[in-house]
DNA sequence: CATGAATGAGACTTCATTCAT
DNA sequence: GATGAATGAAGTCTCATTCAT
């Protein structure tokens, strides 16, 4: 919780963000955006307010670029090593298998980004990481599923609602895994995966 | 934003706290929670900031009257007068279409509720509304599917994932249709409700 | 602490002030001044607060009466039926004893008036109730003392700083009665009375 | 009144809480407790509100060291250099008379001890300095009485009783100097001095 | 006469941000 | 480059006071 201080240590610029960064998210997932204060998040990095500002030029920055670098993460965990060329219902029960296990891999990135995005806005008031990151997604999805319904394995169905469906009972499952940690993700993940595919398979 | 302000109008508590309420639920929605100072609720209503403190105590109390207001008006749009001694599928199909048509008419409570939800918290920074909430809805919902499937119009299914998965696409569906205006809330209804029928029914 | 409410009852302007004279005496006492507030002394008195505003103005105006009404109710109890006629000696032991048991008999006075005397204060801050009250105290005692001297009964010394001193040895021993309850006040006034003549006897 | 203000003067921990305590020591003593807020110390001392509040955590606090400080200025002030094997009363002597002295040397600590001991309370309304620091002054007296009728100067009297009206006699003049800067200290210790002894000696 | 709803000033406190060192 | 002392702008909350009823 309050990490070794050693006085005036200089690292390189790369090192200091990522260092900042990290104390960002864990500071956010663990008490939550409104108590992630600039100087809680430099106690938990163990460096000075001042310097959290200097490279990060204000709260508001900081808290986009937590949230950024926590999405790549996530991104990163679930895509890697993923065969794209697979046959769509092989992919789809792959991918829930993979996002099953990142409330137990990544519950900070998690947490982190939801406190972010729900919180941040702009100075009117409005949202400024926008979900158009799901709108991206949605794209994604609509498109694997089509090759699907192309190459025989799926039937017809509306895409765009498909898509959103489907990507609301991943993050269920995520939400609820999380709160319930006893349960097996990977059994969940086969629950999930049957129901969805019984949705669409042909 | 800033209503007309007679001074001194007396009301009674019972309407003043639903003044405030109504208030703090309009800067929540559209501000976002940390913008919803006492100040700015206050402007909203059109009283002085000590008027609210007085009613409501203080910060965190009027926040979460303010969320289980807001849940009690979802929740009477959803249920009320929906014949509970109708077929199971035929309940899930106007269930489903009467929340598609919550983003329009109740817009400020779904923001508002999320809002406050995610952000309330108590001394030592862990959740104060805790969604303790969905446990009782899970809990309904799977009855529901029990006695579907005692009466043969559903399969046999884990009646724990499919009402977490099942209330996380109507989650996202409101999710959806609050960003897509344009779109038609029955149509979705009736598509997400074929989905869903789909994965359920015998 | 919370005496009845009967709502609106009428009394006299004369009851009403001292019944709420005597609910600020109360409250100064157990409370202290800081937490005298308006709201205070009227939840203690049973009558509105606005009520309190009314008969006295305001806060100030309400403690200074407060103070003075106390100081009436303590000189009364001192000098009533004291027999100015008789030997100073014996005035000064009969005073003093009687002083000495004013912390049973009148606490809550003895303990309002240090706090209002020390804490009313006017817009320059300086204190409103200055101690000339003592300078009214200070020359009948020093009178007091020359008629012992003429007398004979008394040596001769300097009566003011006999008269400040004897103010304060009564004062003292009231603060000291106050604080420890079990100490018998008729012995500690026989001691300060033995003390006192062995200082002033001829 | 309001001191220069270069801006952004850096100073040390040290410096800077002295500084913020020996303003709060002038405010208090000029203007009484209840006006001594942070933003009239702060003001009084030159520096912004926050940073009264960030040395000394809160108003209490700030309160209680200030007391605490001007007690060790005035226990120094009586205590350092008296010759502590000389004969008792000329101790007595020795020391009524620095006292006499300190409401022109220190007249601000006296006043503001007086006014935060009276009204700094805890949470529950009880005095938070108890006047415990009497208690052990009253112990040291006792003590030195008691050499005094060992070695034969003083004669045999309750020494808790003389203890509590020597302490209550200088207060009183220190008071009584106070309001009457006219006097002369020492004329007035020499009596006082006198008076005592005379009712003490053997 | 009496109430208590309502206001508004001001207190304390917390932080993002700046800047001398 | 790095620190942390210092500022100043909110924000929450408390009350004395006013006034419609």
């Amino acid at each position: 919780m309050t990490p070794a201080r050693s006085p005036r240590q200089r690292l390189s610029e790369e090192d200091r963000r990522t260092q900042i960064l990290q104390a960002c998210l864990a500071v956010v997932a663990a008490q939550g955006y409104a108590r992630a204060s600039l100087a809680a998040v430099a106690t938990q990095a163990g460096v000075s307010k001042g310097l959290v500002s200097h490279y990060f030029g204000g709260h508001d920055t900081l808290m986009e670029q937590t949230a950024r670098a926590a999405l790549v993460e996530l991104r990163t965990a679930v895509v890697d090593d993923l065969d794209l060329a697979a046959p769509v219902p092989q992919i789809i029960r792959s991918a829930v298998h993979r996002v099953a296990h990142l409330p137990k891999t990544h519950a900070t990135q998690l947490a982190a980004i939801g406190q972010i995005v729900l919180n941040l806005r702009d100075a009117q008031g409005t949202p400024r990481l926008d979900l158009d990151a799901y709108e991206e997604t949605y794209a994604g999805q609509e498109e694997l599923f089509r090759r699907g319904q192309r190459e025989g394995d799926l039937r017809q169905f509306d895409t765009r609602v498909m898509a959103v469906t489907y990507q609301s009972a991943v993050d269920a499952m995520l939400t609820y895994l999380a709160k319930h940690p006893q349960e097996d993700p990977d059994r969940y993940a086969d629950e999930l995966t049957a129901l969805l595919l019984n949705a669409m398979r042909a």
